[in-house]
DNA sequence: CTGTCTGATTGAAAGGTTTCACTTCAACTC
DNA sequence: GAGTTGAAGTGAAACCTTTCAATCAGACAG
């Protein structure tokens, strides 16, 4: 019946229409086996016939805590992202947690907003992306008692979970692959220059080029102003204007958006690929693989991020004895027809 | 202070600490202009030296409703749905609410336990994109009080308010295009045929088709088993397959993950695009022009799509009056170099 | 028939915030 | 100086659920 005097029907409500007291709605509820068979289907349809919903506030109000579990995504129109935020999905489902995601959309004061609000529905624990890790920001939502665990970055003193990938490690890997595929002149792309990210695979980029007993200078460094498609295409009209002798024949670029743009200015514009410029990526997003020119690419284990990062704040949450500790998975390199010629 | 005796600090707490009555402490946080500065000052910096976080729960206990909105994704890995959201967002932020996003990914069983959790929390409304949306739950969900909207969908009856694109006309568009281009033999990739979207975009390329005169049989059917990007790769192979004076000389895919898969296996397999197959695909997701042949697609209002959604939940919420109304969008096609030869 | 045990049910308290009718007090008017 | 006004602050009630000690009814043993 859709009586709806203006509220919502409430324990009490769906207690009367039962001909029960309120803790019996509550026990149907809560512990379905302490009442008897015929009370519990009586209370069952009273609740059916009033449309009651629990009211998780209330709830929430007596019992402490809720059962959610929160991921402030970067930037939600980055596939890579909605990759972790799966990973993550999985491991709370496995908890019998729910997830909620917010997006900051790359600005720190909609991260705020969305780290304030979350506190004040005090949920499990907070995971976040944030814009930047060492924002004193994090430290108050967790000097105020919300777990809070960083994904995919890391922050220099080691005061908080984390777990991210080696970008070092990841950079060496690109540009060992472009060394032994012969090149000696190669572009890396990526910016702006201060991320963490694009710094660390920069400097695994120049490790594994002085490992190779190649100059300097022929690691030549393009510094993007956004980890986007659209600059992508920009810097590859930077590499078509340099002159044949001193343009690289590959390119590593910091992540696969803008490989994307590279792949395609670069088609546009009648370059071969991989003949006359190969290029590899950083993160193998699903569109990597689907590129006209399927992308070699440095793939990250997205979801298991995601899912190991979960487990952390839970244990933060859970576990008395809990200590932090910083989780650095491995990349891997994927090769692909971006660089493989034949 | 980092005072934390079991509990978090309550506005009692702070009350006491600041030397106030707890209805003044409420007032600082509600109506800050009824109470004097030097009170005021005085309760922040309890409230500071505390690490007061005010309790949601207890507050939407009192007020009876949450301050928040709710998405709950067909599928967060699509693009097309996160754009759809940052709309939404725009619109929740404009409103002075938040935003949660779930995802469905598809199934069922997540997308109720999803609308579940939103009910008990009593969000303001529920913006969904549903796996099937004559479903009985969506009819719960709103006769137990919450207001909900369909999203990208209608539903037959039309009991819900929804917003969606015209996808007969978007069909029409493409073929039209492809028409006008001069192809006489097209094929239509998509499935499962019996998605609403699917059926509706083959319905208006179909109108166009007849509309120019052609034989029936020359729109071929290529029916798939979902929208993704390996889907169109098969796809590709089944044209491939096709003897060249039966092969069509372009293709029009019910979406842009299928249309970027078809794309890559056509250049894979050496057939050059847009000369010897033309392609249309259909979102205009930004990988669409990102493509390596920059993929001619229909464009939705994607952004415009989500605001309007979230304006339309807000009314149902707020408004007594409100009348539920089906918005259909009109789809733009954006020509670009998969189908422009030269 | 008394006493004990068990399972089912009850009723009241607690949890943190907001609201609103009420009190207090200082400043002002005539 | 009696009376009025307004601003500032107070305190109790209400929101809905869960928990837990207490009660009840009936079965059973002795």
């Amino acid at each position: 019946m859709v009586t709806r005097e203006g509220r919502a029907a409430s324990v009490k409500d769906v207690a009367a229409a039962a001909g029960v007291s309120l803790g019996t709605v509550s026990n149907v509820l809560n512990r379905p086996d302490r009442v008897s068979a015929s009370t519990r289907t009586r209370v069952q349809e009273a609740m059916a016939e009033l449309g009651f919903v629990r009211n998780e506030s209330a709830r929430q109000l007596r019992a402490g805590t809720s059962r959610t579990l929160a991921y402030v995504m970067l930037d939600a129109s980055n596939p890579f992202f909605t990759d972790v935020a799966q990973g993550i999905e999985s491991a709370a489902e496995a908890a019998d947690l729910s997830l909620v995601l917010c997006n900051s959309g790359n600005g720190a004061p909609r991260e705020e907003a969305h780290l304030a609000l979350l506190q004040q529905q005090r949920v499990q624990g907070v995971l976040v992306t944030p814009v930047n890790p060492e924002s004193p920001v994090l430290e108050e939502v967790r000097r105020r008692g919300t777990p809070l665990v960083i994904v995919d970055r890391t922050r220099d003193d080691r005061s908080f979970c984390s777990v991210a990938v080696d970008d070092r490690l990841g950079g060496r890997l690109a540009v060992e692959h472009l060394v032994d595929r012969g090149h000696t002149k190669v572009a890396f792309i990526g910016g702006p220059i201060h991320l963490g990210q694009v710094r660390d695979r920069l400097e695994g980029a120049r490790q594994a080029w002085a490992a190779a007993g190649l100059p300097e200078d022929d690691l030549v460094v393009l510094a993007t102003e956004a980890l986007d498609v659209q600059e992508g295409r920009n810097a590859g009209q930077r590499l078509s204007g340099l002159p044949t002798t001193r343009r690289p024949t590959a390119a590593f670029c910091a992540n696969d958006l803008l490989a994307l743009g590279l792949l395609q200015q670069a088609i546009g514009s009648g370059t071969r690929v991989p003949e006359q410029l190969a290029i590899v990526g950083y993160d193998d997003i699903v569109f990597a693989s689907a590129a006209a020119v399927p992308l070699t690419s440095v793939r990250q284990p997205r979801q298991e991020l995601g899912r190991t990062a979960a487990e952390l704040v839970l244990d933060e949450a859970t576990n008395d004895a809990h200590q932090h500790q910083q989780v650095l998975f491995t990349p891997e390199l994927v090769a692909r027809a971006s660089t493989l010629d034949g």
